[in-house]
DNA sequence: ATTGCGACCGCAAACGTGTGCATAACGGCG
DNA sequence: CGCCGTTATGCACACGTTTGCGGTCGCAAT
């Protein structure tokens, strides 16, 4: 065994050698001092050429046991780990996703990009994350990076674009799946919640509550997670025979800040609502920030609800009732989504996930009208 | 399939056919339906060399303005983009960097992730994230992946390996820095906040408004932000003569649900605190609610100090009195290192930023003896 | 006319891996 | 002894870039 391997090895260098010198004076590139070692290096220790030791890693049955059992030894030994870069180059696949949310900082984006990590990680694929800032020319801007960077597939939270994607994707030629949007595509598939019921039910338990004055903040105007929320509270409201007032349907911006002021506003009005319905939590905490400032208290003077159930929202002083969103859940469902779409099966376009009301003590029955002459 | 091979590409192969005649065969390699093209694709369509593409794209003043102007308008009208990924097989520079933290979805590593990935984009580098679960084995294994696609650079924030990583990156050799820890080493540096500092300062606040019995709500012992925060606790009790008991510092997790039933312990205690430091706000979310649970009042009977500073603080009933972390700045700075690092210069190995103390409603002074004796 | 030179451009390598195909070794069988 | 089927392995590409170097061309200087 040994003289064989000693020997044929000894030959094969011999001739490749002696070939070598006819073709060219072989000039010697410049090495770095340390670099990663390559397949070849490991092929060389083991005595085997680099597509024997490529197979040997990949657990082909075309290699021996025996010298399979070694190569990986002897790889092992050499903290040897193949480039996946020059991997995804020959395949034309580098198992890698993108993801882009409008910041990782929001704690909404944050439980979905967790999910979707997850996922990803659980089928060895990793995930590019950039920030869109909520702004549509930055967004398309990083898909094509992505697209640059030849990932498999791409993932949207809260997108920004619209429906000038469907050119964009049809060039690029790369799935997507979008969370919370949906622009129908032969390549881009959603995953949703059900803004409408969920914004409903919200609103139907004010009602039920005995509140016929109830507001909404909103987000800004014009994208479709709001649309749909703004409309489900509508639809609520129609139902129970009350007119919508629109003074009392005004927009923030999705965070706490934004919803102080609009809340304020709504606070000041002759009439003021006895109840708000909010786009989502943190929305929902700048609103209570500001009944607080004019010495109200929630739920006693008005109720409030909010949407997505983040993490604080069991915490707050009251606990916050609001519309569950599953959201690791459902960026889980959107990398397997994508996963079915890399893999060319075609899975369902639109999957829209069930919205849970959660009733905690933000909410309460409207009192005997008393703080309706307190306005500004 | 003869008429196509023949008629489509018969002009071109002609030419290059007959030179290649001489050499092989030429099998002809089955090609995708539709594939991404190429430089040569462009180098085709412009009539020149594919270097001479390369080079235009790059804005080498080594080929006439006048084609790279050409060339790149092609490029442009064609919607050709380079593939990243030869170019980082060819350049052995990935422009790419790796960032493995607990999960994203905690708010802490969300705001650090936001400003790493911002200063990371301003620099043409994308970044690719993965979640460690706090777990040592599994956040090793996550950086050993990095490693396998050729990042430039790692960050590991609130890393759970320890120093034990010394010997592994010097095998990999792969520039590193820690966001809220340090192992100072050749490869790794580290940019983190001023734990004795911020929970001192916490810590002498709440003695300043009178507080002599002061609980310390931690994580997981052994860590070293733990260590260090607990240790600011104890400088400040010392430093005032108070003696250190035992029994008012516990452990939670550094999340809410752990802290409530820690601090729910400290409530029972025959002699129960007036004051707590928590390890972070989440922690601090946790014992609020507890107190609550027993029918007291923050801050009335119990104040109760946070460490973070996260976006919800300011907004909680009453605001979070805590310590304040620069979060994004730090991931900005982590990144800013980084990139020197991996441009060569060294560059400080350990940069300590400055906490400051937020002084909000959830600390009052403390009031006549009276809610003591309710202990269970 | 030759030479030299600068400006452009193309050739031929790399980079590190995967894979179709040819081939060597080997044993079984006619 | 020759043929063939297996098994194991190596060869020669290919993937899509970048880059050192040599070559061509036009033009000025000799």
């Amino acid at each position: 065994m040994p003289e064989k391997d000693g020997g044929k090895a000894g030959g094969v260098a011999q001739a490749a050698g002696a070939r070598r010198e006819l073709r060219l004076p072989e000039r010697q590139p410049l090495r770095q001092p340390s670099r990663q070692l390559s397949i070849k290096d490991i092929a060389r220790l083991a005595r085997v050429s680099h597509p024997t030791v490529s197979r040997a890693l990949q657990n082909s049955p075309l290699v021996n046991a025996a010298t399979a059992a070694k190569i990986r030894k002897i790889a092992e030994a050499a903290g040897y780990r193949p480039s996946a870069v020059a991997r995804g180059l020959v395949t034309r696949r580098t198992r890698t996703v993108g993801l882009v949310v409008t910041t990782v900082a929001d704690p909404f984006a944050g439980e979905v990009a967790c999910g979707i990590e997850q996922a990803a990680n659980d089928h060895g694929y990793a995930v590019f994350l950039a920030n869109s800032n909520a702004d549509a020319e930055c967004e398309r801007k990083t898909v094509q990076a992505m697209a640059e960077r030849r990932v498999d597939g791409i993932i949207v939270t809260s997108s920004r674009v619209g429906s000038d994607y469907l050119p964009m994707l049809a060039e690029l030629n790369v799935p997507m799946v979008l969370v919370n949007d949906q622009y129908p595509g032969e390549f881009v598939h959603s995953v949703m919640i059900a803004n409408e019921d969920g914004s409903r039910a919200a609103t139907e338990h004010l009602i039920e509550l005995g509140h016929r004055r109830i507001a909404y903040v909103g987000d800004r105007s014009g994208y479709q997670t709001e649309t749909e929320r703004l409309k489900g509270y509508m639809q609520a409201l129609a139902k129970a025979g009350i007119e919508f007032a629109g003074e009392l349907a005004v927009h923030g911006d999705g965070r706490p800040e934004a919803a102080v002021t609009a809340m304020d506003g709504l606070l000041k009005l002759a009439d003021p609502p006895t109840a708000v319905c909010c786009y989502n939590d943190m929305t929902a905490l700048g609103a209570m920030r500001a009944i607080r400032s004019r010495g109200l208290c929630v739920p006693e003077d008005v109720s409030v609800t909010g949407f997505d159930d983040l993490f604080f929202a069991e915490y707050l002083e009251p606990p916050l009732t609001t519309v569950r969103q599953p959201m690791r859940r459902m960026g889980q469902m959107a990398m397997e989504n994508l996963l079915k779409l890399m893999s060319g099966e075609d899975s369902v376009a639109q999957v829209k996930v069930a919205a849970e009301l959660v009733v905690r003590g933000s909410t309460a029955k409207v009192r005997a009208r008393s703080a309706g002459r307190r306005n500004g």
